[in-house]
DNA sequence: CTGAAAGCGCTTACAG
DNA sequence: CTGAAAGCGCTTACAG
């Protein structure tokens, strides 16, 4: 271990001529401080490019500079994506970034997470989908005092703990192309029952039915749980029907990719015999044949607001918490399984 | 923030009647403590559930409990594996896993490592692939002295250093499936020239030819870049020729699956007119039809020993480091890409 | 505007 | 086997 001690602050102050104190109040930007002081003490911090130690900063703020990325969710690209759209502003304001996934179906599941906050030290929490739906869990971070955003797919009244994605634009967009593609006969894969986002895009998808004056066959609209499986399961039982769809919305991609796999292994073709449509714009979508239409929800650009508020809450700063925009609008991505030359052409 | 304050070192050695030493040597199992003295301190720390504050050891023993996997690698689910592995055992020893992506491609991209490692105080990284190839870098982690493992896909000297997965074996596997099922002209696409487990299985594939007597036509062998796009147009190039293979072996799952949808695009059946293997298993491999025939490199498996030698290597333990096995043999997966009836019925 | 003192929660010497 | 002192690199609260 040759590691070369890094300077601390007192290497700063005896080089500058200075108390630790002073070095102190410029690394923090404190005010009251002399101009000429403070250039005498910044070359100093430049020659010896003496950079804080943020385990001792932590330590007499009785904070960690760790924020975490809570989740519970299969998705290995929305997680990366997630992630990603957190990082850079985390680094630039100084904090470390932990990712934790967890088994949220446990029933200690909350107890645990409580415990590693404690433990680690974690200043504040994003929480992903479907996780950031549990009202307990929210409830529990505040009464600990711990500071969090969520990921939401409907508003919330707490804007400075929300980040949430507006489907419904997204969902309408979906049924009036594919209305305007000639399908009548349109089904829903939904998502599970308990999952916010999956009864969002539920509603939303008859709401857009409606207003393109369609009407939804009961046996149109299937459960899926957001497994690939369920996407299988339901496009068989679908296409298999006296009256089948012409065309499926699945509320999530590996559904839709499911649906797609069915109607190959049955031998109808896409999008001629069916057309599809997704819902996350996974890497997936791109990389297949036909490629997947679907909705790009900007999960990075969530998580970097997401970011935003998490560290001005950190900073004590409540009220830009709240001034961070919270809503974000998905993107409509057409693609080929809907590629069927529009009966209205223009 | 109405965090209730975690109890201290000294809060244990109030209520066990003791010194804050005594309390240090039991909660660090260090020897030459009486039985009486653990038991008292012991059910003190279970009463107020003290654990240590890992922020203060690391100030004092200047380490900050903190590994990292440093990676530039576009592969979602490669990287969360690689994460899901590490990360249990990290927890388990109390070092908590920051995820480090960059862009090696940058003319700084050591230089910003280094920094980025002296500023976080991180006391050793896992390197994925493919950025350790790098031997710069690897002797540039050494000379600052910081820990560090290597994911490689060929031994090098240095055990205590390195993970390796033995692609020979399965590339033989690939190969042998392949002429098993009545192939004979077997294409290959390759990765990039700079990736040395790119280099290392277009050796074993030629090797594995022979073995088989049988000959790689020089136009069967295609350099890919390890992207879906260039799965497409080398595909594309093969299946022009005038003696187009009957089977392609790709280097890596995204290209793989480039070959298939430029088949599929050309109006060539999988598997019958041309039989597919990846390298990888991507999720994406088992969610398409035909679904994609090829090789699990258990990178879980890779990164948790990465990690258990990492962090023994942070102990200052470095024979326990290299008695950690640093081989994982990848097993090979047979789905329908490859899937027509052996030639060979048993 | 600047600084000396005390403390954050742990550790490593060093006594006894 | 146990403990009192000093220190890790920062901060806050208080003087001047």
């Amino acid at each position: 271990m040759l590691r070369t001690k890094r300077p601390s602050i007192n290497d700063v102050a005896r080089l500058a001529g200075v108390s630790k104190k002073t070095v102190s109040r410029i690394i923090n930007n404190e005010p009251n401080v002399s101009e000429k002081m403070r250039r005498k003490v910044q070359s100093a911090i430049d020659e010896c490019s003496y950079t804080p130690n943020s385990q001792a900063r932590g330590l007499s703020l009785s904070r960690s500079f760790l924020v975490s990325i809570v989740y519970d969710n299969p998705n290995a690209s929305y997680v990366m994506e997630a992630m990603y759209g957190a990082l850079d502003y985390c680094r630039s304001q100084g904090y470390e970034l932990i990712m934790h996934p967890c088994d949220f179906s446990s029933p200690t599941a909350i107890d645990d997470l409580m415990t590693f906050i404690g433990q680690s030290k974690i200043d504040g929490v994003i929480l992903l989908q479907p996780i950031s739906d549990s009202a307990e869990l929210a409830s529990r971070l505040k009464e600990a005092g711990c500071n969090f955003v969520r990921l939401l797919s409907t508003r919330c009244e707490d804007e400075a703990n929300m980040i949430y994605h507006n489907d419904g634009i997204a969902v309408n967009q979906i049924v009036a192309h594919l209305a305007e593609r000639g399908h009548r006969q349109i089904a829903h894969i939904r998502g599970p029952l308990n999952s916010q986002s999956a009864n969002q895009r539920h509603a939303e998808f008859l709401l857009a039915m409606e207003k393109q004056s369609l009407v939804v066959a009961e046996h149109h609209v299937v459960l899926g749980d957001y497994t690939f499986r369920s996407g299988i399961d339901s496009a068989e039982s679908l296409l298999a029907s006296n009256s089948p769809p012409s065309a499926i919305f699945a509320s999530n991609d590996e559904m839709a990719i499911g649906a797609i796999v069915a109607a190959q292994r049955m031998g109808i073709k896409i999008p001629t015999g069916l057309a599809v449509v997704g819902f996350d714009d996974s890497p997936h979508a791109s990389r297949m044949w036909p490629a997947l239409t679907t909705v790009n929800l900007r999960v990075k650009e969530m998580t970097q607001l997401a970011a935003q508020k998490l560290i001005a809450q950190c900073k004590g700063n409540n009220s830009a918490a709240a001034d961070v925009p919270c809503e974000v609008k998905p993107i409509f991505i057409q693609r080929q399984t809907t590629d069927i030359p529009s009966t209205t052409p223009k």
